[in-house]
RNA sequence: GCCGCUGUGGCUUAGAGGUAGAGCGGCUGACUCGUAAUCAGCAGGUCGUGGGUUCAAAUCCCACCGGCGGCUCCA
């Protein structure tokens, strides 16, 4: 049950409409004045222990009662409280005995009806103990009898309360922080977009995103209906893609000197650790009860505690700092249903997550920085340039006040090139004190962060992870949390709009090469080309080639390769087969008007396309090299 | 979670109280085909699920489930 106390001079409320659960009433209209009221809402796990919630949570309401000096209580039942509310006939009923168990105390009580939308206004006395609130649990099991009032986590609070900033910096700007009012757009209307997203966090749209039909249609992945929302499934195609997106950034984080760790995706939720994390985000984690006694589980919304839980049973030197550690891990997170969209947002993703502990600040910053340009470098990769992405840095205003501190944002700025987001916190509300991610804004205007790396000064200590410094001495030190690309699905989500963009603009929609299922269509002209095409595919191994063997017009197949966005297609006809050569079309980004056809040698051809994915990870095609033989994963 | 919109064969959809219609895809056949949809035929639908109103419901009402958007949120 969680309530809400305000000590108000008074409340009005009126009831103005029933809801479907709305419980008979006399009076519609209340003003009562010198009065506690009490928002609470009934919870699901509230319905197990009843009588025991109702007693805990009138005792809590007549000792807060007591403190402020009230004269009354309203009881105003307030779902909004609550994501897990017990059923309406049954939170009616503990409401009722709630009542009664206060009236019973002596106490002049007043219950606004359950079930109507009711409009109202209270003032609030404003004194230090005027807003108070308060979680009451049932007991867990039958032994542990003192569960009682626990107070809402002080991180929670917190951020509550925490005020942020926002400013601009530029690269040659020495006279620090550039307000919003003061700056310039021109130019860099993707920066501005991207402001506004942050700073309004609203946006009017009323369009599906355009990756989620091109995820579709491109046979990557699919809504699964009979998962839990956000649980997507992934066609050949897509889970190829994935694949291909983890092997790189699983390469170049290999390549930076992290070693690569599994962790368990579930944890119990008594772990002391782990409860402050828990009780931040109660209504995001899945979870399941522990049977016979054994404690309730959840699934991890990121490594972070597979990762530090290994960490402190290591044994560490300085000599072994900065220590890397990393996994692509899957992660659940439970967003609200509203939030969740195609790619963009999922309950379950995979998390490339690193963390790396330094000795101190210094180091850790050495560190950063390295990991920031790791990051460029990476999205670079995948085939983002830095137009395609924002800048945003973090921080707390402890953390930039200090001189050096400054020099090394500025630092940050200049190897971005171009002029970032600042956000300054004026208090720290979470586990660090530095942050920066790199966010993509799609066509719909909304940003997303890729990659992100923050410096964390608190859970080396919350988790008990130490080193031993050169005096032998126990030190904790300061982890950095990142992720290189940010989750693989929300890369391919940026691939697709920015594909999406590019069509938008003029140009042919495409994927980078190399993470193209098929790189290469061959397209006989009629069946007895096909003789001559397998004799070639021994010649083009590392490359991913398929034929289309269909019974359907060249001009059908051109047109199903161009829907397929196939970055190469070649046609195989008598002239071909003859002179020994392909006739080529190239999809590049500037050729959506033009459409010539080249012919061209295939050790040519291979080489072209071998040269543009070097460096680059790869797989083999996921299914039949001919197409006759291919299933539709999707429609038409 | 709340509010709004939405759900018709595998896909895209027409129908807005009176016998479910099309295109794509699939299958069969013909054409052996030269750069963005060859022609003909066949099969495939308890209109998301469950209730209700009605002589009659894909169509109106309610609930639930999925999807989209907004609010909120993003460890």
């Amino acid at each position: 049950m969680q309530l809400l106390f305000i000590h108000s001079d008074y409340i009005e409320y009126e009831a103005k409409e029933k809801t479907r659960v709305a419980e008979p009433i006399s009076e519609s209209k209340e003003r009562i004045e010198e009065v506690l009221v009490v928002f609470i809402a009934v919870e699901r796990e509230d319905e197990q222990d009843a009588r025991y919630v109702v007693e805990k949570a009138s005792e809590e309401t007549i000792s807060v009662f007591n403190k402020v000096g009230a004269e009354r209580i309203v009881l105003y039942p307030y779902a909004h409280l609550s994501a897990e509310l017990a059923s309406p006939e049954r939170s009616i009923e503990i409401l009722s005995s709630m009542e009664e168990n206060l009236r019973s105390r002596g106490v002049e009580v007043k219950r606004a009806p359950f079930g109507w939308y009711k409009s109202f206004t209270l003032r609030c006395k404003g004194h230090p103990l005027s807003e108070l609130s308060r979680k009451i649990q049932g007991r867990e099991g039958a032994g542990a009898g003192e569960v009682g009032v626990e107070k809402l986590s002080k991180a929670l609070e917190a951020e509550e309360k925490a005020e942020s900033h926002f400013f601009f910096l530029d690269t040659g700007n020495k006279g620090g922080l550039i307000k919003p009012e003061d700056f310039e757009f021109d130019g860099r209307e993707n920066l501005q977009k991207f402001f506004i997203y942050e700073s309004e966090k609203r946006r009017a749209v009323d369009k599906v995103p355009p990756h989620v039909e091109l995820m579709k249609r491109l046979e990557i992945a699919d809504y699964e209906p009979s998962s839990d929302p956000g649980n997507l499934r992934f066609y050949p195609k897509g889970k190829l893609i994935k694949a291909l997106l983890e092997d790189y950034v699983r390469n170049s984080v290999a390549e930076y000197g992290a070693v690569e760790v599994e962790t368990p995706i579930m944890y119990s939720v008594e772990h002391p650790s782990l409860k402050d994390y828990l009780e931040r985000f109660p209504a995001r984690q899945y979870s399941m009860a522990g049977k016979g006694g054994k404690p309730d589980l959840f699934l991890r919304f990121s490594a972070c505690f597979g990762q530090f839980l290994m960490s402190k049973d290591m044994s560490i030197s300085y000599k072994n700092l900065p220590l890397k550690m990393f996994e692509l891990a899957p992660s659940f997170r439970k967003e609200k249903r509203g939030e969740l969209v195609g790619l963009r947002r999922l309950r379950k993703f995979t998390m490339p997550d690193m963390h790396t502990l330094c000795r101190d600040m210094k180091e850790a910053l050495v560190e950063f920085k390295k990991q920031y340009e790791l990051c460029m470098r990476v999205l670079e990769g995948i085939g983002f340039s830095p137009r395609d992405y924002e800048v945003a840095l973090r921080f707390t205003r402890e953390f930039y006040d200090g001189e050096a501190n400054k020099e090394f944002i500025e630092e940050l700025v200049r190897i971005a090139g171009k002029p970032v987001l600042i956000e300054r916190w004026d208090q720290r509300f979470f586990y660090f004190v530095l942050k920066f991610e790199f966010n993509f804004v799609d066509a719909l205007e909304k940003a997303s962060a890729l990659s992100t790396v923050q410096i964390d000064v608190e859970n080396a200590e919350r988790y008990g992870i130490k080193y031993v410094d050169a005096n032998g001495e126990e030190k904790y030190p300061i982890i950095l949390h990142c992720s290189p690309s940010g989750a693989i699905e929300r890369c391919m989500y940026a691939l697709l709009e920015r594909a999406y963009l590019d069509m938008e603009g003029g140009f042919l929609p495409q994927l980078p090469l190399w993470l193209s299922p098929t790189q290469l269509r061959m397209i006989p002209v009629a069946e007895r080309h096909l003789e001559y095409i397998e004799e070639l595919l021994p010649v083009l191994t590392g490359i991913r080639v398929d034929v289309d063997d269909r019974e359907e017009t060249v001009s059908k197949k051109i047109r199903d390769a161009g829907r397929e966005w196939i970055p190469y297609v070649a046609v195989v006809g008598d002239k071909e087969v003859e002179k020994r050569t392909l006739s080529v079309r190239i999809r590049e980004r500037n050729l959506s008007l033009e459409k010539k056809a080249l012919p061209m040698d295939v050790r040519e051809l291979k080489e072209q396309i071998e040269e543009a994915i070097k460096s680059k990870p790869f797989r083999e095609l996921p299914f039949s090299y001919k197409l006759s033989e291919r299933a539709r994963f999707v429609g038409g």
